[in-house]
This record gives structure tokens, sequence and C-alpha cells, in this order.
DNA sequence: GTTATTTGGTTATCATGATAACATAATTGG
DNA sequence: CCAATTATGTTATCATGATAACCAAATAAC
């Protein structure tokens, strides 16, 4: 996360990027990027946790839910889409069973394995909280 | 942080986004921005991990060297100068001062403040990584 | 001038990211 | 088919973000 409120100057950026062969405007533009979207993820995290949700947690039944093929996917597969630790991936699934969100079974091909659904609290939680992530999205892009 | 790989499809975010009154336009291009910066400020860190610091300690380092007409700065103001709270800035600095590349003396006119300055080597080592950090940014930009 | 409030900083605790090291199961190679 | 390798998840540990509750000092109110 990127929390400097406010951005070098233009002259100090030339002063040390310049010689090094860094464009300045390029620097500044990834600044105010990183900025921006600092910002605009604690604000989500925010919305997130009063909805008793995080970022990742609603990633997760996202990347479940949004596989209409399929029943459930397993843990490495979500991992796959969604670019986290393993460990990390372990941890929210298991805080997301504990809140009844999901369901994990064994895998019964492969005892290495799980298989991870939404329940139907997880399908609705996902409802409940998708129009106004959304709209904090959108908001956020016009006002900038 | 924001970790999904693949964006929402274009269809998905107009079911939700439109009905709720967000642009589905913007909705993609907040996602996008949220997904290139995590990235980047992944790679910023592995950076300075490399380089014994952190984006936050970083910043620190930053804020107090780019006050040329101040000797040091509070804690309080380099709160001012960093949005993150109180706490972490405690912690942050306390490892700064381990390190020995800044130094925290009591202040003489306000007893319940600090007066924090860089060591000659906290100025160095902003000034050994200040060009590589730039480099990374401008790259970035020129890769998207 | 004493009391109440505000300000500056710390401690304790939690959430969410990481890596390293491990156990167990599946797969591959000979 | 047995040994070696690869794949899947978990545990342990650490870093960096947050809030709540606190102490001590400064300031404001009366």
């Amino acid at each position: 996360m990127f929390f400097l409120k406010e951005l070098p100057s233009r002259q100090m950026v030339e002063t040390y990027a310049a010689p090094y062969g860094a464009n300045p405007a390029h620097v500044i533009g990834a600044l105010r990027m990183m900025r921006s979207a600092s910002l605009l993820i604690r604000k989500i995290e925010a919305y997130f946790a009063a909805h008793g949700l995080s970022q990742l947690r609603f990633l997760v039944l996202i990347v479940i839910d949004r596989e209409p093929e399929r029943r459930s996917l397993t843990p490495n597969e979500i991992a796959l889409r969604i670019d986290v630790s393993k460990p990390v991936m372990t941890r929210t699934l298991q805080s997301l069973q504990k809140d009844a969100l999901i369901t994990i079974l064994a895998s019964p091909s492969d005892k290495r394995s799980k298989e991870v659904s939404l329940t139907p609290q997880g399908l609705q939680r996902l409802q409940d909280t998708l129009p106004g992530y959304y709209k904090i999205l959108s908001e956020e892009m016009e006002n900038n």
C-alpha cells in the first residue's frame, strides 16, 4: 500500500529519475495510480468489513460462483484464479467455512484435495454485497 | 490489495452494476487500476525488502529528507504527511531507529513529543534506493 | 488556578499479506 | 512395481496494515 499524501515534486523526481533513465512523467503517473488505488482499496475493505467480508473473502466467493458449469472448485483451482500464496488461501477458506459461507468436503478422486462449494448463505452474501461494491468502484472513477 | 487474475466479464458487470446506477466501464476501469497497482506495489515491496526497507519505511525517510529547512520532524508531523495509523507509525519509527537509519530524541519544548532525524546511514540508504525505485515505477508505466 | 479537554505517543490485539518447512498423496521413471 | 519426483494443503513464523484503550503532557474553560 502507498500512503504518501503529497507526491514528490516534479523537480525532485527529475533530479533522481532522469539520470537513471526513468521518465519523470511516468514516475509521477505510477505514484498517482498507487495512491488512488490504495485509497480505493482501503474504502472497499471498510465496505466489506461492514458486511462480514474482506476483499479476498469476497473474491473467493466470486470465483466459485462464476464457474456455472462447476458445482465446486478445489482450493488449488481457486488459488490459480486469485494469486495469493497457498497459506493465505488455506486460512481464508477455513474462515469462510467457519462463517458457513462455503462448505469444504474431501475430494473422492484425489485424497490430497478438497471440494469447495458456496452455501446458500455464501451466495446470498455475495449477491448482497456485489451491487454496493460495483457502486463504490463506479463512483470512484467518476470523481477522478 | 486486489489479486483477482481474470477480471469479471463486461456481461457480469452489466448484470450487477447497471441496475444500481453504476457505470460498467468505470467499474472495469477501477478493477484494472486496483489490479495494476497491487502488482506494482508487490514488486516495489520486493525491491525494498532486498534493500532492508519497506514502502512505508522508505516513505518515512523521504518525508524527513525532503523538508530542507528542518533538521527533524516529530512523529506526529510525519504521520500528517503519510496517512497511516499512529500505532503503525510508532512501530515503523522504532524499527528504523533499531536499524540506525533515524535517531529519535526527546523534544525539549514538548515533553510528549520526539524529534526524528535521518542518520547519515539513513540518508545514504535513501539515496541508494531512490533511483531504482523510480526506475521500477517508470518501467511499469511504459509497459502498460 | 484548578478541572476538563485535547493532543502525542504507546501497548495490546487482530486481520491479511508473505516464505519456509512439512506431511501426505499422486505420478513418473527405471 | 518400487523409488524418486511432483502436487496439494497445512503449520509455524514474520511483516505490515487496522482499532481500542491507555498514559502523560499541554491547552482550554471556568
